[in-house]
RNA sequence: GGGCCCGUAGUUCAGUGGUUAGAACGAGCCGCUCAUAACGGUUAUGUCGCAGGUUCGAAUCCUGCCGGGCCUACCA
């Protein structure tokens, strides 16, 4: 990504007052490719992903649930450390703004943004409605008939109020900024997040209140205990957080700037204009990359809690399984889009793409093999154009998919990949060994050889989309461990190696039988 | 209101000035039989949202209209 070895990507940190949903699990998803494909290849990887616990309305939930706020945190972030184990994610580490050391680093960086004059205490003021215990800014609310304002979203009277708050000078960034913007085009993708992001700064930027005083639970402003950090600058500061700050001798300061922030699109703005603006502020390098990816709808609807129809990853994997949800969720919409969650489509995927196309392969190849070949990887004879075409496509997999992981287009390294799948089972009809076994059983033996090296190049590429399938393919091919990262990809498969006895790796999905028909 | 984006085969999309507009899935037909009834070949379908304009030439550029989406600050 930027030449250097290191490679840190974070997730957002998950906000607690809700159990997981997809959302949640595509975000880390992606993620995690990223991270293992970066790890494959050589590169010094630093995964993160965590938990944002701090807050009013955790203040809140905690105390209607009659916890103290860090026992609540502590129950409801399990959740989340519970799908990582489910989902197959590899994390290096998990934090949580409830730890010490997060306390210190947001402090840090705040005694740094007022020692650099861009802290100063201000009023905050707006419209409060007591029942919501929440601001509204003007246009969320509305004077009735009656001549009184009330929230439009809850109906609650809102009243003016003012209360003193710490507010963070953005308004005088809004040129360094744009700046910072034009000579980093890859800085906001996809682009068209770029545009949206810039055309929002250009409009003018307002300062930024970053201290409450009405509620607690939170990190206290050095010096102002009273004041509690609002909750972006506290949540933003883990990214540091993790790599030690403010002790920039830290082992993990190495990784700073981090080389990708993986967000939704709906948290675009804080990742892309203030996280910037207070890094700049406190003379620390901005991250090399925020990309927004879009939403799932369910069966074409919106996804909401009222609607009821949320869905829980833990359930679709329950269903299908884990690799396929895990494929079908990055080959199914272009990354960036919005999607769409169709059952059909994603039996489709799991049938078409991984039994038939890619599992089949596997299966017919190895079993030629087992039945054939002793069982084991069968001599590499005298290549034909066939061979060397099927063999130059598999080879130029590598530089493909890096490519489009750079650019976070997951959609586009499954296609490359699986248009060799296609060219492979192409192949194994026009090369027909099962002919050839009583011909030519030399050229066969060739053939076979041909196919299961494409396979072994393809599964390694497949190994950071499906970790688990893609270890039972690498085992029938006996390929070792010290064998299956990119550094190997072009150690090729040795005849004579004993395989294991085939195995399917993507059984077909059959529609379970419904209760009436 | 202002800004950005999109509207292409039944479906999901690719194609951003140049020969008869492509892919995948789905559908029909043929072949194969190694394999998870898998695989391969082949056929078919589109007034490229509508109407103007620029150009030797437009799905591709410009204008208008229709339809859809997103952004327009602190509720993650």
């Amino acid at each position: 990504m930027s030449g250097r070895s290191t490679f840190y990507v974070t997730t957002p940190i998950y906000y607690v007052n809700d159990v997981p949903h997809i959302g949640h699990a595509y975000t880390t998803l992606a993620c995690d490719v990223l991270a293992r494909f970066m790890r494959l290849d050589g590169r010094d990887v630093h995964f993160l992903t965590g938990t944002d616990e701090h807050g009013q309305k955790i203040e809140k939930a905690a105390a209607t649930a009659g916890l103290p706020p860090q026992a609540f945190t502590d129950k409801v972030s399990q959740s989340f450390r519970d799908l990582v184990v489910k989902m197959n994610y590899s994390p290096d580490n998990f934090i949580r703004t409830t730890e010490k050391r997060h306390y210190a680093a947001c402090q840090a960086l705040w005694e740094k943004l007022v020692a650099a004059g861009d802290i100063y205490l201000g009023k905050y003021a707006g419209w409060y409605s007591v029942r919501d215990e929440t601001y509204f800014v003007e246009g969320e609310t509305e004077v009735g008939p009656d001549k009184k304002r009330r929230a439009i979203s809850t109906g609650a009277e809102v009243e003016w109020v003012e209360e003193p708050s710490y507010f963070f000078k953005l308004s005088t960034w809004s040129e360094r900024l744009l700046a910072f913007y034009e000579k980093n085009p890859r800085f906001i993708g996809p682009d068209s997040r770029r545009n949206e992001v810039m055309s929002f700064v250009k409009g003018g930027l307002q300062d930024l209140s970053v201290s409450r005083t009405s509620f607690s639970w939170g990190v206290p402003v050095p010096g102002d205990p009273k004041h509690i950090m609002y909750v972006w600058l506290d949540a933003l500061t883990n990214y540091i957080t993790e790599c030690g700050y403010p002790d920039v001798s830290s082992p993990n300061w190495k990784y700073w700037p981090a080389d990708l922030h993986m967000v939704g699109k709906d948290i675009i703005r804080f990742h892309c204009v203030f996280w910037p603006a207070f890094l700049m502020a406190a003379g620390l390098e901005p991250p090399q990359r925020v990309f927004a990816h879009g939403w799932w709808t369910n069966e074409g609807q919106k996804i909401s809690k009222s609607l009821g129809n949320v869905i829980d990853p833990v359930e679709l994997v329950d269903a299908y399984g884990l690799d396929p949800v895990r494929y079908f969720l990055l080959r199914e919409v272009p990354f960036g889009n919005d999607g769409d969650l169709q059952k059909r489509a994603l039996v489709g995927r799991l049938n078409g793409d991984l039994a038939n196309a890619y599992g089949n392969l596997c299966q017919r190849v190895l079993s030629i093999v087992a039945k054939n070949c002793e069982g084991k990887v069968p001599p590499k004879g005298t290549l034909i154009d066939a061979d060397i075409a099927l063999l130059d496509r598999a080879k130029g997999l590598l530089a493909a998919v890096r490519a489009e992981l750079n650019e976070q287009a997951f959609h586009r390294a499954l296609i490359s990949i699986w248009e060799v799948i296609a060219d492979a089972n192409r192949y194994v009809d026009a090369q027909a060994p099962w002919a050839l076994a009583k011909i030519d059983p030399v050229r066969r033996d060739t053939v076979l050889w041909v196919l299961a090296e494409t396979i072994r190049r393809v599964t390694l590429l497949v190994q950071p989309f499906m970790p688990d399938s893609a270890a039972k393919i690498l085992d029938q091919l006996a390929v070792p461990a010290d064998a299956q990262a990119f550094a190997a990809f072009d150690r090729e498969l040795e005849s004579g190696t004993t395989l294991p006895k085939p195995q399917g790796v993507f059984p077909r999905f059959v529609e379970p039988a419904t209760a009436a028909s």
